[in-house]
DNA sequence: CTCCTGTCCTGCCGGC
DNA sequence: TGCCGGCAGGACAGGA
């Protein structure tokens, strides 16, 4: 589920809970999540206090007062949810694959919940952005370091298909599968086209089109397709704002196809993921 | 090295 | 209604 701008959503829901609070317990109850969760994990970080909440790609990373911190991944299914003291008791479908409970020190419960498992926990130094996940990572789409060139050198590099490249985290991080769908239909490439053939001012329109895309989706506080909400419960809604993704057979914003004969967007598999298109605007 | 496939895990949806 | 196969937003290991 969530690709970069569920992430953001997640991580701006997190600061008024947890920036410049101070962590007073956590509980980890199960550790057999991706990667499995450190043995220390709650020892090492507990009792201090947040004072950065940043993220990377598809990562919120926590800092502590003592320069150190950690990384949270929520996978494919996971969740936060925070709830004050005091909040009405849950049933027990929805406290399941509560994995993780941070109690802060006012008694807010912040819970990491995720059915799947595919989520990460782990630990980072001072130095993360020169640790295992980031150290390789490209830049981050709506920074000041991604831009046309900076892009164009990396497909360069690159003889897979361009929706495909899109997907690798060390080219741009945070792109995940269904912003890749609707950021070459913004630019109007075609998915299977090779990273390497995109070219000048395709590239110029595919970045455009990436940081419009995350940006929007953003302002709409992600995508809820079955699993992402907002840290208060709710969902996002820029699901309604798909142009292709999730949409196989059905017209694209401004079409004048006739369906009966085009038979609308198109769905493909590229290294085992689903890509929609549009075969008409998309070369 | 590059690229693709399979795998991890659970839940849900559609078809029969 | 009920069961079963297929599929899901990610990352990574391993094989070609």
């Amino acid at each position: 589920m969530p690709e970069l701008p569920e992430v953001e959503t997640v991580r701006r829901g997190l600061e008024p809970v947890m920036l410049d609070r101070r962590i007073e317990r956590i509980e980890v109850r199960r550790f057999d999540l991706r990667g499995r969760i450190p043995k220390n994990f709650a020892d090492d970080i507990a009792g201090q206090k947040v004072s950065r909440l940043l993220r990377r790609g598809k990562y919120i990373l926590a800092e502590m007062e003592n320069g150190e911190g950690f990384g949270l991944h929520l996978g494919m299914s996971g969740r936060i949810k925070i709830q004050p003291d005091g909040t009405v008791a849950e049933s027990p479908k929805q406290t399941t694959h509560d994995h993780v409970v941070f109690t802060m020190a006012d008694k807010t419960k912040i819970i990491f919940n995720d059915p799947r498992r595919f989520g990460m926990l782990f630990r980072v130094g001072k130095k993360w952005d020169s640790e295992k996940p980031f150290s390789a990572m490209g830049p981050e789409p709506l920074g000041n370091s991604f831009n046309g060139p900076v892009l164009e050198k990396k497909l360069l590099k690159k003889n897979a298909p361009i929706k495909t490249v899109l997907l690798d985290q060390n080219v741009v991080a945070g792109v995940g599968n269904i912003y890749a769908c609707e950021a070459l239909f913004l630019a109007g490439i075609h998915p299977t086209k090779k990273s390497s053939a995109v070219r000048g001012k395709k590239i110029e329109a595919l970045v455009r089109a990436i940081q419009k895309v995350l940006n929007l989706a953003i302002e709409a506080g992600g995508s809820t397709l079955r699993d992402h909400r907002k840290t208060d419960g709710s969902e996002g809604y820029f699901q309604h704002n798909f142009s292709v993704y999730d949409r196989e057979g059905r017209t694209c914003p401004g079409c004048t196809c006739d369906l009966a004969k085009t038979g609308g967007i198109r769905r493909i598999t590229q290294a085992g993921r689903s890509t929609f298109y549009c075969p008409r605007k998309q070369k």
